[in-house]
DNA sequence: CTCGGTGCAAATGCTTTGCAATGTC
DNA sequence: GACATTGCAAAGCATTTGCACCGAG
């Protein structure tokens, strides 16, 4: 729920790994954490745009990438040929369905599929950094029809 | 095992789609039935093109499509820009593990997984059709140096 | 002052598409 | 014969890169 320490966690990163601390990079985030939901690349870029701030699609992809790596946003690339991201902040590690008529992305947790994964982990000396279940089908919604 | 029916059931899906049999889908077939572990369409085209079998790019696309679809093959996005491949027939189904620093990835399979994917999908009234599951990290090898 | 970061536009690389020729049904 | 499919090359599209300028440390 607080915004600042994320803000405080990244500037952390930045330093820890020599990495400027530049105005382009917190507009960036600030548009990061302002999203709800789902984004792509270009619909931050887009919004950072309307907002008249100035950063190029360059800063935002590279940004993107360094608040991945420091846990901020989450990267998943489902069907289609683009990179969708989302803030991690302040929600529980969940995966996805993804409806295969609509388009559509359901979010749930389940607390054994993370138990089973530490398992397969476990199992294979395996160190976990994050990880990602999809699962493509018909959602309730288009099943109606 | 036996490839025959893979080919009966591509042919069979061809037929009901009201797509047509044509000796180029077939040779993509037979290459996706010969190549073990993953490929990339690139890949594939290359094989094919190194045993003097001509089918272009395009119709290597076009066809993965189609065998994915039917479900001989299946189509899996880890970090990289681009899709890869692999053949479902003969082989249970499985995840991977993807390691960050040497970019092995290692398959794994776990039933419990797959009891819990059907969980979720009733609790959403989610019709599943396919599922993938990526964990990234560290392998075993690399953790070692 | 140094060198990493930025913006822009151009490049990259996978994938798809347009169109004429081909071959299935 | 009709029309889906093919091959080729060219286009598309998300993402990355090269380079000159800028600004954080």
């Amino acid at each position: 729920m607080d915004i600042d320490l994320v803000k405080a966690g990244f500037t952390k990163y930045l330093k820890q790994g020599n990495y400027r601390i530049t105005p382009e990079r917190f507009h960036v985030l600030d548009a990061v954490l302002c999203f709800d939901g789902h984004f792509d690349a270009d619909e931050l870029y887009l919004r950072l745009k309307s907002n008249d701030i100035r950063v190029s699609r360059a800063t935002v992809y590279n940004t993107l990438d360094l608040l991945q790596e420091c846990g901020v946003v989450a990267k998943y690339r489902f069907g289609d040929n683009h990179s969708r991201y989302e803030k991690t902040f302040g929600k529980p590690h969940h995966d996805h369905l993804i409806c295969l008529q609509c388009g559509d992305i359901i979010e749930f947790v389940n607390r054994k599929i993370e138990t089973v994964q530490e398992e397969v982990c476990l199992e294979n000396n395996f160190k976990p950094q994050s990880a990602s279940l999809q699962i493509f089908g018909v959602c309730a919604k288009c099943r109606q029809q």
